[in-house]
DNA sequence: ACGGTAGTAGACCGACCTGTTTACTTTTGG
DNA sequence: CCAAAAGTAAACAGGTCGGTCTACTACCGT
């Protein structure tokens, strides 16, 4: 269920606690999840809980980190497998879509918990930002390297081409996220294909 | 601030009531502000509350379908000033931009709502779905009323172009939803513009 | 002028929250 | 083999939560 190389060391009691925090807090909201629930599940005392993580807080940070860097496996195997960059592009929603089946049916976890945690300075509003801008920031990459965009002379200041690809990839980006709202939101069962449709049309105008 | 003919009868009370826990639902999150703090900042008993109210989860619905009744204003005020249906369409994206810089620089009110509440039953959740249709409910109007994909045969099956309109409808909610969440977590202070760019696009393939 | 409605003031309740502590047992690595 | 690390069990602390209740007062329409 989980990757067993994303964090050196881990007890087993530390892997189990977090494993349940990870379901309950993404399935059930990190403000409804007890530690005290969380222990209980994971077979766990909390005294076990506050030895290995010290806080709830920590406790949330892991829950996101972890689930953080598998979702980007996910997403750069799809883009490995993919024939070619414009494929990569499209492969990253089909990844979306692989990821929902198997643990998102509730949205973005990230965006999830910048909304139940106020204080700007979190922590977990810096790994939200940088998980999009990461995205954002593969999608220009292979945008780049699909040499979209050899319009107009050669004499076309480059710092133009940089931008249009920025603003590319934020359409793209845009697509991906609306797309993960949405399929829970509504009965937009099918948001995911519609993206991914559209992502293929705004690369080829 | 806050329209004053949305709901029939509300005490003065009520309607400060209504307004602070409004500002602080919305700023910091649902869970993390108490009915004892609602009542100190709008100067209000407790016992006001309870009677006007009922519960906090009644509070919070009122919270979040007045809000959702101002903002549906703001996009049909956008809409009716539009000179034709295409630009019905990017004037919902103008809304989303006058409307942020209002009421919101924290995401959609109802998809952090979602985010904090963890049964599927609460009626925030059907409130969020009826939110979300009625937008591409009103893409999709406009798209037709544009005379959009007059293509191919006249023999052309209806079904077909109402599918197609269907699409293209969910295909502008997908942008503007992501426009709504992503202005806030990175630095893509530029996601509605985009958003607007794209779907300007998407609109005349 | 009066009666109902709306409001204040503030104590109170039980449940639940994060976090700590003490005492004892199990596991594990050099 | 044995000591350190990891874990169990369970009580405890201090706070906050949503919600109730009593007693008294201000307002407002008829």
């Amino acid at each position: 269920m989980t990757t067993d190389t994303e964090q050196p060391r881990l007890t087993r009691a530390a892997r189990r606690v977090l494993d349940t925090a990870s379901e309950l807090f993404y399935h059930q909201g990190i403000n409804s999840v007890g530690v005290d629930r969380i222990a209980a599940e994971a077979g766990v005392t909390k005294k076990t809980i506050y030895d290995r993580f010290g806080s709830k807080d920590n406790l949330v940070m892991a829950y996101l980190r972890a689930r953080d860097v598998r979702w980007r496996v996910v997403v750069e195997r799809h883009i490995d497998a993919a024939p070619d960059p414009r494929g990569a592009v499209l492969a990253v929603f089909d990844s979306l879509t692989e990821w929902r089946a198997t643990e998102g049916d509730r949205g973005c976890a990230m965006i999830n918990a910048r909304a139940e945690i106020s204080g700007p300075d979190h922590p977990a509003h810096a790994l939200a930002a940088d998980q999009k801008r990461w995205l954002m920031g593969r999608f220009a990459e292979l945008i780049e390297s699909a040499g979209l965009l050899e319009v107009g002379s050669e004499t076309e200041v480059k710092a133009e081409v940089k931008a249009e690809i920025q603003d590319t990839a934020l359409e793209l980006l845009l697509l991906h996220e609306g797309a993960v709202v949405m399929s829970d939101v509504g009965q937009f069962g099918n948001a995911v294909a519609i993206a991914r449709k559209a992502a293929g049309r705004l690369l080829s105008p």
